[in-house]
DNA sequence: ACAAGTGTCTACCGATTGGTAGGCGCGCTC
DNA sequence: GAGCGCGCCTACCAATCGGTAGACACTTGT
């Protein structure tokens, strides 16, 4: 019965939705930007326009709110992954594309997913590992077994060691969304003919993932 | 006089070096694990062994231990510069794996200085950039120009972009030192019969870079 | 012997932190 | 329309933060 009435209108449940959500983006903002010890319940509360013991009413203390923020960006990487499995459906280098540009896509759609997982990695490493396990270790198994199918084809170099090759790539990919406009603006020369600095930075990186994975460097 | 008694028994300033070193030492592996924010001068005094005001003394706030800290890191890199012109000075694939080599080494000998750097550019982004102009852009100028050179060689990729290259190695090889005991830990199973997360992840960092780097994917 | 540092200490400060208690208004259900 | 729960509020709390003031020991140059 409740569910019914609920689901039908949620007028209350949409406000409350509306709420968590509203805090758990700003939140994400902030920790990912000023860390989490660096970001005070004050300063989110004031960005929703809300009040701070009225923030504390959504998330029973601050911890928990730190565990909401990591979880949803957990969840809305899940979301992501049937789209995934489809661009694993294809074969060779364009599967390859298409996984790495899924990955590549989902820090780029908002770099401070990036900037979260690696402060929380250097925050909590214990915590973060285990978590790291449940959420992305299937989806590293899809790609490790995709890679290993290629070496059988011959398609992929017998060198790869699949998980280690995917540790690096990941890192490349999350480190460099995260600091972007730190380490590349400060030596990709803005004046080069070749792009944006942001370009450059995606094209060379697709570039070293192809080129060392696949024995024949890919498609030059 | 003075610098005869000085440099023979070194009384007052072996101590003051000793406190001053000590602080940085310590204050280097708080900030790294827990991160600025999350260091309070207690903290440091207190595993120093001595009082927060005393701290204080020798650094006059700790905006300024912030700032020693970050110096005494990129000074310590500086010195290790020499030894990484003289790897340069080598001819091919082990002029590579010297220069390479080096820049493990340096974060490898204390992941705690990869730590610190990247927390440094996430949290100072700004700052961050034009410290890293000073001190590793004619590093990377080095780097690149051999690249190039290698290139005119035929024995570099034409494809390689020099600059975006070595950005990429650099992302790979801190994030990989500053988080090694979590994501690699994550994912690369303990049972396998390739060796230890740590030797597995270097080799494969160093596969990547090589195959990425050489138009005949280096010495396979 | 004595004045001038030098390094450390105790004691304290105002500001900010995460968190709690309790009141107020609104819309809902009986 | 009385009760009730939800969402937000004001007001307050103890703890901790970075930083300062000033006393005390000790060494050093004259």
């Amino acid at each position: 019965m409740v569910d019914r009435v609920a689901s039908a209108l949620a007028p209350t449940s949409s406000v409350v939705t509306d709420a968590r959500t509203q805090i758990l983006a700003v939140a994400l903002r902030l920790f990912a930007t000023r860390g989490f010890d660096g970001t005070s319940l004050q300063d989110i509360a004031q960005l929703v326009g809300i009040r701070k013991a009225s923030l504390l009413y959504h998330f029973e203390s601050k911890e928990q709110l730190r565990l909401g923020v990591l979880d949803h960006v957990l969840s809305v990487w899940n979301e992501g992954l049937p789209r995934l499995l489809v661009a694993a459906a294809r074969t060779g280098a364009p599967r390859f594309s298409s996984l790495i540009g899924e990955v590549i896509r989902f820090f780029a759609e908002d770099r401070n997913r990036a900037r979260l997982l690696l402060r929380e990695s250097l925050d909590r490493g214990e915590d973060m590992r285990m978590r790291l396990q449940t959420f992305v270790a299937p989806w590293v198994g899809v790609v490790t077994e995709y890679i290993r199918e290629g070496q059988k084809n011959g398609d992929v170099d017998p060198h790869v060691d699949p998980e280690a090759y995917v540790v690096q790539i990941v890192h490349m990919v999350v480190s460099g969304m995260a600091t972007a406009s730190t380490l590349d603006h400060a030596l990709l020369p803005a004046t080069h003919s070749l792009g944006s600095p942001d370009e450059r930075h995606v094209r060379e990186l697709l570039r070293i993932a192809r080129t060392s994975l696949f024995r024949d460097r890919g498609t030059p």
